[in-house]
DNA sequence: ACGCTGGTTTGCTCGACCGCAAGGAATGAG
DNA sequence: CTCATTCCTTGCGGTCGAGCAAACCAGCGT
C-alpha cells in the first residue's frame, strides 16, 4: 500500500501534540478508501474489524429499528472518528454510515488501537474527548426531544448543521452537502411532511431558502430566536 | 484523610487488571463523601474541579433547560463514573447529580486524571469503554424517542431500570431505589400524568404493581412484549 | 391524632403532529 | 426528448398525549 502523506491529517485536533515519527508509524498501518454517494462504509450489525476516520466528505450514520423505521444517529464531518465499536466494548457496528457526499475515509485494523494507546496516551485522551463530545451532543438532543416542540427542535438541528457544515454564500449560509427533508426529519424525530411544512413557512418569512436537497439560511438571528423559544412571528 | 480500603473498589470492572500497588496509589489521592437523599453532589454549571465514582446508593443526573423544564439525563449506579467533565473538554459540569437514595461517592481532583492515564493505559481504555457505553445508551434513547410511542418508551425505561437496579422479591422484581412517576416521566420525555395512567393500566392487567415512589414488575415477559411492540392486550 | 407536604390518580379538553393521499417539480437515463 | 425516479409540497382528518384541574392518599413531624 502506498504511503499516506502526513500533511493530510497533521492539522486534525485528534493528532495534536503527537510527534511526527509517531504519526508516521500510525499512518503506515492505515489504509484509505473512497466512498461514493449513497454507499455505506460498513453495515449495521456487521462484525467490527476496523475503526475509521473521515478525511473528506460527509457521512450520515443511520440505524434501523426492528420495525424498519430509520433514524440518523449523527452526521460525521471531516476529521471525526467513527466506527470505533471495539472501544465501546462491542464486536459489531451499531449503525450504518452512508456517504451523503463523495467521501474519503481512512481506517485501521482494530488491534492497532491497543498499541496506539499504550504508546501514545495523548491520543487516548484526545479520542476520549471526542467520544465525550459525542455524548454531550447526544444528551443535548435528548433534552431537546424531551422538552421542545418540533419547530424548535428542527431550528436547533439546522443551526447545528450550519455550524458544522455551513459555507458562506452571497445571500446566506449554505449547508454544504446534500440534505433532504427526510434527513432532517430523521435527525429530529419527526416526519418529512412536518419538516417540509416548517421549511415552507420559514421560507415565506424569509428565514431560509430551500431547494432539492439544499438549504440556505438567510437570517441566522431569527432562526436562533425561534430555537430559543421566542415566538417571533412577523 | 484516612486510608481507603482497596476491597471497596477491587471488584469494579473499571479497575480490573490494575495492579494492587497502582490501585493503592490511586486510592491515596481519593476522598470519600456521604450524600443524603435529595442532596446534590455538585451543581450544573459549577466549575468542574473533581471527577467522581459512585460507591453505594443511586443518583439521578438532571439538567434544567433555560425555561426551567427538568429532565433526567441518566441514572448513576454503584461502580459508575460520573462528573468526568474535564475528560469531555469542558470546565463546568453539564448536569446535577442528585441522590435518589443514601449514597457514598468517591472523588479525585482533576489533575490526577492526566497522571493516571500516563501511568496506566488500562484504566484509560476502561474509562473509554464506560463512556462509550453511555454513548450507546444515549443513542438507544434517542432512537426510542424518535420512533416509539410513549407506552413502549416507558416500558423500555422500566425494563432498563429493572436490569440495572432490580431486586428479586417474593412476587416480582422491585426497583431498588425511590423512583417517582415524575422521575420516570423525566426519563422518557413525557409527563407525570401519562406515566401514572400507564402504570394504572398495567397494574390492572397484573403486569406491575405500583406504590409511592415504588415499582414492582410482576410479569417481565408481558412487559417485554409491550416494549417490543406486540400490542398484547388481554 | 392532626394537619401538611409531596406524591399520585383520574377526568376532560384541546392542539400539535402524524399519516394518508394526490399532485408537482427537479434530475438523470436511455 | 421522453420517461422514470426521487424528492418535495400541501390539504385533510384523526389521535395521541399534553395541559389543566380537582381529589385523594401516605407518611411525617409536632
Amino acid at each position: 500500500m502506498a504511503d499516506i502523506d502526513r500533511s493530510l491529517v497533521r492539522s486534525l485536533p485528534l493528532f495534536a501534540n503527537m510527534a511526527d515519527a509517531e504519526l508516521d508509524r500510525l499512518l503506515a498501518r492505515a489504509s484509505m478508501r473512497r466512498v461514493t454517494i449513497g454507499e455505506a462504509v460498513f453495515e449495521q450489525g456487521q462484525k467490527a474489524s476496523q475503526f475509521y476516520l473521515l478525511l473528506h466528505g460527509r457521512l450520515k450514520v443511520t440505524q434501523v429499528t426492528p420495525e424498519g423505521q430509520q433514524i440518523i444517529v449523527r452526521v460525521v464531518h471531516p476529521g471525526d472518528l467513527f466506527g470505533f465499536a471495539q472501544a465501546l466494548q462491542r464486536d459489531d457496528y451499531p449503525g450504518t454510515p452512508i456517504a451523503a457526499a463523495e467521501s474519503v475515509v481512512m481506517c485501521w485494523p482494530n488491534e492497532v488501537w491497543g498499541n496506539i494507546v499504550e504508546q501514545n496516551p495523548h491520543l487516548a485522551v484526545n479520542a476520549m474527548r471526542t467520544i465525550g463530545q459525542r455524548l454531550q451532543e447526544a444528551h443535548t438532543r435528548i433534552r431537546e426531544m424531551s422538552t421542545e416542540e418540533v419547530e424548535r427542535r428542527v431550528a436547533h438541528a439546522v443551526l447545528r448543521l450550519m455550524e458544522q457544515a455551513g459555507r458562506r454564500e452571497e445571500d446566506g449560509i449554505h449547508i454544504d452537502f446534500p440534505l433532504s427533508r427526510q434527513d432532517v426529519a430523521e435527525l429530529t424525530g419527526t416526519t418529512l411532511h412536518t419538516v417540509s411544512r416548517l421549511f415552507s413557512a420559514w421560507e415565506s418569512r424569509g428565514i431560509v431558502k430551500g431547494g432539492r436537497q439544499k438549504l440556505l439560511v438567510r437570517d441566522k438571528a431569527r432562526l436562533e430566536a425561534m430555537a430559543d423559544g421566542n415566538a417571533a412571528d412577523n
